[in-house]
DNA sequence: TATTTTAGCGTACAAGTGTACGCTGAGATT
DNA sequence: AATCTCAGCGTACACTTGTACGCTAAAATA
């Protein structure tokens, strides 16, 4: 009953998912892995791999979960950040251009696979990205002057910009990199000043 | 002299674009796509394939281009219509939205080879793109009071924001495409009074 | 201790891939 | 009319792919 079984069970499966994710770069996208490729990469023969997924598919949903899991981890960090005094813009974009640094991989996959050829996969990763616009429009509500209704366009434009800059990061070096960001910052200043004049008041009816 | 062999060897290659493009859908990519399915399509034997093209890469960055053409077709039929008294982000965002209707395919292309993992696609892609960003900049620089930097930032922030909710659409059904259309032509609301709010006079320096 | 369960292995196969090579016949060129 | 060019074909080959099937040994269970 000690679980040494089931233990060591947990311990391919993983090596798996490590291995599936170690085999994406930018020029491997996940539908260009190979079930064999990753179960010789995890050490084990081709046909195990059934022992833990159904079929590659399986292990894609397994690795969107585990890429959406650290980055809302990330996030929780970047929130401990701005409580204690940090810009909201700044800190958050800075963060997550770290995400895209630090995990470029399992960014990848959510970047790939939003648009992939497999409908349960886009909208995974929709959902994934879906949590953060919920969750940035209620504190949009909460902390700034604008009713639900904008709050949540407003954050849903912020997370597009945010998510496409980080695409753009992949492929530039540091230099290019700040000026994206800086750039993204602006465009994010945009966005929240306009929606707080649209979205404040009874101006909602026709813009100007 | 008459070239009837030169139009006909047109003609087979144009036949192995429309057979790739046919190929494309929401569940098969271009990554997806083999030559030698692409040439059964087209209705010549997979080794006559090089006759025309060095190998797949090179079939797809003409395809590439083509669908940049299509669009860029379009959008100067948008120009036109806004000429003649149409409201410029109610029409461009229509025409834009015609295009994912009509040209899906095309479309689909440029998605997702925008993250694909052939650097000459993403350069190709972001070409066809930045395309779009600068003259739709250059008409703001003109059109409203917003200086060349604020004018290329807000026009970058557009362009994502329209290319991305086409992305959405791709996997919606009527109802919820007038909705999100709704919500983009808010949002682009929102960065056009940020940006010209931003950058209209000395406010350049730092944001309120 | 005897029995059952199961993670992992090796073999085997059918299907599909890209592409090298040499041929043919119809246009183009001289 | 004689020659050249070259789009398209068929054959062939070496690979890679997913996965069906049955075995083994070690852990779990009874």
């Amino acid at each position: 009953m000690s679980g040494v079984r089931a233990q060591q069970k947990q311990k391919t499966r993983q090596a798996l998912i490590v291995a599936a994710f170690n085999q994406l770069s930018a020029e491997h996208s996940f539908s260009n892995l190979s079930l064999r490729e990753v179960a010789r990469e995890a050490g084990i023969a081709p046909t195990s791999f059934y022992r833990h997924f159904k079929d590659m598919n399986e292990l894609g949903l397994t690795m969107v979960d585990e890429a959406g899991l650290t980055l809302r981890q990330l996030m929780r960090q970047a929130r401990r950040r701005i409580a204690s005094g940090g810009s909201v813009i700044n800190t958050s974009v800075l963060t997550f251009m770290e995400f895209i640094d630090t995990s470029s991989n399992q960014f990848r996959l959510l970047l790939r696979e939003r648009s992939g050829t497999s409908k349960a996969f886009r909208a995974a990763v929709a959902r994934e990205i879906q949590h953060f616009i919920l969750e940035l429009a209620h504190y949009l509500e909460a902390e700034t002057p604008c009713d639900a209704n904008h709050a949540y366009m407003q954050a849903e434009a912020m997370v597009t910009l945010v998510f496409n800059a980080g695409a753009d990061a992949l492929d530039q070096d540091t230099q290019q990199r700040e000026e994206l960001t800086e750039r993204l910052i602006w465009q994010l200043r945009y966005i929240a000043k306009g929606a707080n004049h649209y979205g404040t008041h009874q101006v909602n009816s026709k813009p100007s």
